[in-house]
DNA sequence: CCATATTTTCATTAAATACTGAAAGTACGA
DNA sequence: TCGTACTTTCAGTATTTAATGAAAATATGG
């Protein structure tokens, strides 16, 4: 182990990693507060920063986790369609990468929540809805109308989400700041 | 124990019970996946669809919950402001009610989600931003772009969530279902 | 095929989160 | 100011969720 002499490079390289270091902290931190696994928010928030691809050692050895946890995390994050994996022709082992532009990150998410979390639960709000349908008692005349606006609003909320992530982000973004003023 | 003859209000009265109970443990399913305590999820539910307000004693027989967590999970309700707690002239216990109509909930939990996670989120983007400023190696600069590029987005998304909340229901409806043409 | 590199699975363990219930605290009316 | 009704707190416990690491499965090149 040479001392290294503290050059002006290594003090900026440290400066960088400090950074790098917190953004992947407060990633996580943000990820769980939305109801999603810490280290795959973490990983995602790797991948982002990361200009090449990385293997699983490499985020192994970056994060300091287990095989296991990246493996299943790195699984996840493609499943979400968020991070895609790269074969580099003459290497055995797989690489990852993120989606780096932040209005696909923003309509693969939207989509992706709409799909799993949405769309059920307007099913399970239909399906409560159908159950007291007939029924006339003042109780459950108030049961069906809170349902039903609960329902009503979260259709309208799926359309307009829908709406927004097909259009194009050229479109879209200078509409929202003119929405704005 | 009488047996009780089976009429037609009864009848209707297990079926609409059913549909409630339904209701309250999906809620809890869904606030669950976005990051919601089940069981403030639960409370929240049960309220909404209960006309009158309750008190700490009900919500623990209806949910079958101990004290201190219907008493927590209900202070956090009110905490973030969909709950109100009545007090009736003359009664020394407290009753809760649930903020009913859909366009105002969404408000409020739009709000607050604003002021918890996104603001702070957007500050700590603006902190990775500032320390790695200076730097001018490639890797610092593609960081600094992609985390730049993050907090802008979320700037805007902030903003135009704010403008949609301020904005009246009666306005924002009709013009969001002319948008989906 | 065999040897080796790489990925996947999963039983076990650890950590985080939520819940209970009883005791302490508070407020109110007589 | 005492007794009672009600609320709050919190140490201990239970439940849920996530992580580890080693073994099994799979793929690849020779």
């Amino acid at each position: 182990m040479e001392k290294q002499p503290t050059t002006n490079a290594t003090v900026e390289a440290a400066q960088l990693d400090a950074a790098r270091d917190e953004f992947v902290t407060q990633w996580g931190a943000i990820g769980n507060a939305w109801g999603i696994n810490r280290t795959m928010a973490q990983i995602h928030a790797l991948l982002m920063i990361t200009p090449n691809a990385l293997t699983t050692d490499e985020v192994m050895e970056e994060l300091k986790i287990s095989r296991g946890n990246a493996h299943t995390n790195l699984r996840e994050l493609v499943g979400w369609g968020l991070v895609r994996s790269v074969v580099r022709k003459g290497e055995r082992k797989e690489y990852f990468e993120a989606e780096k532009d932040v209005w696909k990150m923003f309509c693969i998410i939207v989509r992706e929540r709409k799909r799993r979390e949405i769309r059920p639960a307007i099913n399970v709000l239909k399906d409560c809805i159908d159950r007291a349908d007939g029924l006339k008692s003042a109780e459950a005349r108030a049961f069906t109308a809170q349902t039903k606006a609960l329902c009503d609003f979260m259709e309208m909320a799926d359309g307009v989400l829908s709406k927004v992530v097909r259009s194009e982000r050229s479109t879209i973004v200078p509409w929202a700041l003119k929405f704005l003023k």
